[in-house]
DNA sequence: GTGAAAGCGCTAACAA
DNA sequence: TTGTTAGCGCTTTCAC
């Protein structure tokens, strides 16, 4: 099939390509007849322009990267949710990248974000990431980003999180209340922005409640599947374990479960839990798990339109902007034998 | 900061901008030392080429197009994962495209598509496509297509999928020598090509079994979560009531789970259930679930590699290839008390 | 081994 | 209101 272009249109009704084309976008100086000839035609011939000879001559692509660690994770399911539905209302096109949490695929990717592909980024930092040049680099080049759930404060732009401190509080002071005296907090990555705020609501809520405890409470999970389950049983091996245990995120929720279940240790009895998840598994899970939820979807949505805004209105300061969705615990058997709550952190 | 593009560097190197194009994709008609001399400005100057020129001129963009239903949903972030692994190691760009399981949407896709934004489509079909005129209009583009999972007999391209008719069939057999004999089909939609192998495959296995059973045990689930329930419930509630149940896609599992326990159904020893899903947490689920688990990853690599192939081999026939790759059905508990398994269906 | 010139399909400035 | 011209950044003959 012969590709149809504006010159095809164009010669078929004996008119230059730059009316053409002024008549597809509407312009006010095209007459309305000429409109409904070029229009009838390109749609009888269904004409459909070629995005990148208009990309390359407007320097617009009209489409935005997604660069996140990895889709399979209901958090980063969800917010892709989030972006596409405000991409599609806009008209926009979504490439994704996955990092695979290395920072060596993130420097690629940004690397070639500099090509001009894309008009905007949304981005979730990898673990590994600590230098940030190869953001900033991106930002000289003129390409608005927006930071979303793990963000990173050495880079100078909008960012969209949930209040992670708030919501690491709220999870330790809902299993002391439940009478844990021993709480162990599954860290991911100390460095990475979530995992750190968390734990400072965390360690926040233990001291004003004067309690003290072990270093060996906040174990590091993020070298491996392997590891990270080894590292588990060694805590709840300890002679003097956990009652209580705050999984940082989603993925370590099975491990947690598992591990319990290997020791013969009863969740909430022996252990209660709580994890940093959007699983939509959790009310059936054995037992039904007390999770802090993200708004992952508006999370998403928000960081999309942020972006938006930045790309309509050139002036617009994404530096300004620092949202904030809050979470949600929900209060489930994991925790609490009792009552089923829903609790606005 | 300015762009520096292939003049830049023929500029400041006194070269045509032929001579530094050819020097950067190695030509073996440019001296080593010209080529060294441009490679060494070009990364000097940070010089990433414009993809979007190059395309137009060379009428291919290093981009494919994954056009699914959500990604919220296992199977489809395990297999966007395995596309994006392929896609990553052959240089190409991903543009991911949600249905939300609308035609309209799907057919507003497919129409962009032939600007030539993409060289190739991985396409899993929405649950209400039934004509296919806009992928075959598509594939008269010359647009390479694969489909993967939600397959359609109508559109004659390469197909990856999974044995679906024999994991029907598998379940089924699976939940009779378990002592079922009232076993249930919850359907997506029996239009869906897998929906309805897994049903053709439990109703061959119902027949070889003698078992004869009403029509009401095969429920349709697919017009909205609330009627998803509705429906559930009606089946839970029937005099006659199934003591086994087999969900053919991963959302169902939460509410049959829900269901039996409002209705202080025991799983398995009342309800016996099965679902076709790819949840990581199958195995602490309440009870722990017995899953037939899709090759996801695997099938989304497949589909990836097939259209990799079409693309670099102009001459490689899609239409003969149509790969299935085997699910693997994960013997737990809310079908069997005893033994743990994994069978290779 | 290198360069000049044309052109991919579109848009924008400027004439007519 | 319409057309001419130039050019976005790159690749590709083809001449030198």
């Amino acid at each position: 099939m012969e590709n149809v272009s504006l010159k095809t249109i164009a010669t078929r009704l004996q008119l230059s390509t730059a009316t053409v084309s002024k008549a597809l976008r509407d312009s006010h100086e095209i007459s309305a007849e000429t409109k409904e000839r070029v229009r009838t035609l390109a749609s009888a011939l269904n004409y459909v322009p070629n995005p990148y000879a208009s990309s390359l001559r407007r320097k617009i692509s009209k489409t935005i990267a997604v660069v996140i660690p990895e889709v399979a994770d209901s958090f980063f399911a969800d917010a892709i949710n989030g972006i596409e539905t405000i991409a599609q209302s806009k008209g926009y096109h979504v490439l994704i990248y996955l990092t695979h949490e290395s920072v060596e695929k993130e420097k690629r990717f940004f690397s070639d974000l500099q090509s001009g592909r894309v008009d905007g980024v949304l981005l979730s930092i990898s673990v590994e990431t600590v230098a940030t040049e190869h953001i900033a680099d991106l930002q000289r080049h003129s390409i608005p980003i927006v930071i979303f759930d793990r963000v990173c404060d050495d880079i100078k732009t909008a960012t969209v999180s949930t209040n992670d401190y708030e919501a690491g509080y709220a999870a330790t002071k809902h299993l002391i209340e439940n009478n844990c005296k021993k709480i162990a907090y599954l860290s991911f990555s100390a460095r990475l922005s979530i995992t750190a705020k968390r734990m400072q609501g965390y360690k926040q809520a233990l001291a004003d409640n004067n309690l003290l405890l072990p270093d060996d409470f906040v174990v590091s999970c993020s070298s491996g599947e392997e590891n990270d389950i080894a590292a588990i049983e060694q805590l709840l091996l300890l002679e003097n374990r956990p009652d209580g245990i705050i999984a940082s995120v989603e993925k370590l929720t099975t491990h947690v479960y598992v591990t319990c279940q290997k020791f013969g240790l009863k969740i909430p009895q022996d252990v209660a839990v709580v994890s940093f998840a959007n699983l939509k598994t959790a009310p059936i899970l054995n037992p039904p798990l007390t999770t802090v939820t993200q708004p992952a979807f508006e999370m998403g949505k928000a960081a999309a339109t942020l972006l938006f805004k930045a790309l309509e209105k050139k002036n617009f300061n994404l530096n300004a902007e620092a949202l904030s969705i809050p979470s949600v615990l929900h209060v489930r058997d994991s925790s609490n034998k009792t009552a089923l709550q829903k609790i606005q952190i």
